[in-house]
DNA sequence: AAGCATCTGCTCGAATTTGCTCATTTATGT
DNA sequence: ACATAAATGAGCAAATTCGAGCAGATGCTT
């Protein structure tokens, strides 16, 4: 090898294979490989080796942790978190630090603003939102919770078309939190939906800050409908794959 | 483009949907393909490995959740909604007949009201609700709900307030199903919450027709605020103790 | 320096998973 | 009860992943 990049040990790969693990609970050997600039063949054996050893669980496709029952103080929400991907609770722990007094935010419909209400602590700012599960769990917080009104989507059960959009009109958020299905440098943020678009394109226009939590899955992707061009939403994520993105908006990656 | 999806495990998807499960307590597999942006035919096989594991209840359509202990639906307004069971669902079964094609039916927030959705069968009406949990049950039946817009009271989870009048403003009901607190022939009917009066005020005047629906608990009763005079509204209960109603407005009693 | 063992990365056929189509079954409305 | 619509599962083709085999590189010994 010609590089003069210092050679990783095996054992050391092994160390961090698992670690990686540890943190992830379920990697991919794309994602492995990637991540520790190393050939797939080598993850694979290297896999065959910890699964044989019994520090791993292999699956098609990659490795998953072994199930630790070491955790007894997980607790209500932090439960459902560990059951739910370890990076949007990160990411939803992070958004929920950005709220402050008197912020009027916007939480747009969809799972991993769900997991954000979950980390808001901050009683003071008054939310809307347009989904009814988190209207539910707004409420359950006891926070100053509004809904958007209008016709209700059954599938996300979201508050979606034009009494929705009428509803948000006159509403000047200091920041909005959205969710989206994809990210892409030239088609935005985007989603599947198109009356889902419309309400979350207003929602945006409608706030001075807009921040959009992803995790990494998102990006790359494009959806039928952009609600957004990439540069006025500051993307939260776990992990951003390319710094394409950071040259075009603000990117904050969370640690897990 | 190089639209690099991101792979996710087999044991992830598992993951993720038993705790999208544990959230909602009940999905379709519209919803998870939509989540997850994975195919129908990949949920249906990850449905049916997770029942035979014993994981989760299959049922025609989607799935539910196994243990029921804690849900949304018995929290709050569903304890409440156990007082008076039979006699609420005696006259919600009645109620429910009364909606017919075309009719643009409001229903009101309270526990009677949410009965009355369980048996609504009429999908050709459209049905505006002022209660998240009852916009929530509309939904899962299929039915067209709309919902207000404006403040959620955290209580009984009822949207009131300025824009939630607003909202109503522009709406012209057929049909208004309302609950009240109590009814009395000089107080009329009346409520404790002066927020939500107002806001049953304006659905009732919004309304071509208006029904109470109210158990014989209610009779002879008056709270803080009126929200509409006797004579407009027919009053469906279970046992009315007293004439003097059935002179001042239309009472229908239901038999048990 | 040459020999040898080990590790790494690449290639390719086999195995697995995934998404689509379509006939059948199940639910809903008249 | 009948007709219509929706959901289901089996079958099939395409995409992805796996593992064995092979060649080059590295490090250690002689």
């Amino acid at each position: 090898m010609m590089t003069e990049v210092r050679k990783v040990l095996t054992e050391e790969r092994y160390q961090l294979i698992l670690s990686i693990l540890e943190e992830r609970k379920a990697v991919t050997v794309a994602q492995l490989s990637e991540q520790l600039s190393i050939s797939e063949s080598t993850i694979r054996r290297d896999l065959n080796t910890l699964a044989e050893m019994g520090k791993l669980n292999k699956v098609f496709g990659g490795a998953t942790a072994l199930s630790h029952s070491s955790g007894v103080f997980e607790t209500g929400v932090a439960n459902r978190a560990s059951a739910m991907s370890a990076e949007k609770t990160a990411i939803g722990k992070y958004a929920a630090t950005l709220i402050h007094d008197d912020d009027f935010v916007y939480i747009d419909a969809g799972t991993t603003t769900l997991r954000l209400i979950d980390f808001i602590t901050n009683k003071k700012a008054t939310y809307v939102t347009n989904g009814i599960i988190h209207a539910q769990h707004l409420i359950q917080r006891n926070l100053n919770a509004y809904v958007i009104g209008g016709k209700i989507k059954p599938l996300t059960e979201a508050v979606v078309g034009a009494s929705g959009i009428k509803s948000l009109s006159g509403l000047n958020f200091t920041k909005a939190f959205m969710g989206t299905n994809g990210i892409d440098t030239t088609a935005g943020f985007s989603t599947p939906d198109i009356d889902e678009a419309r309400i979350k394109e207003t929602a945006v226009q409608n706030s001075y800050m807009t921040f959009v939590v992803a995790d990494h899955s998102k990006f790359s992707k494009v959806c039928a409908v952009t609600f957004a061009p990439l540069r006025v939403g500051c993307i939260i994520t776990d992990e951003c794959p390319d710094n394409r993105y950071s040259e075009r908006t603000i990117v904050k990656e969370v640690k897990l």
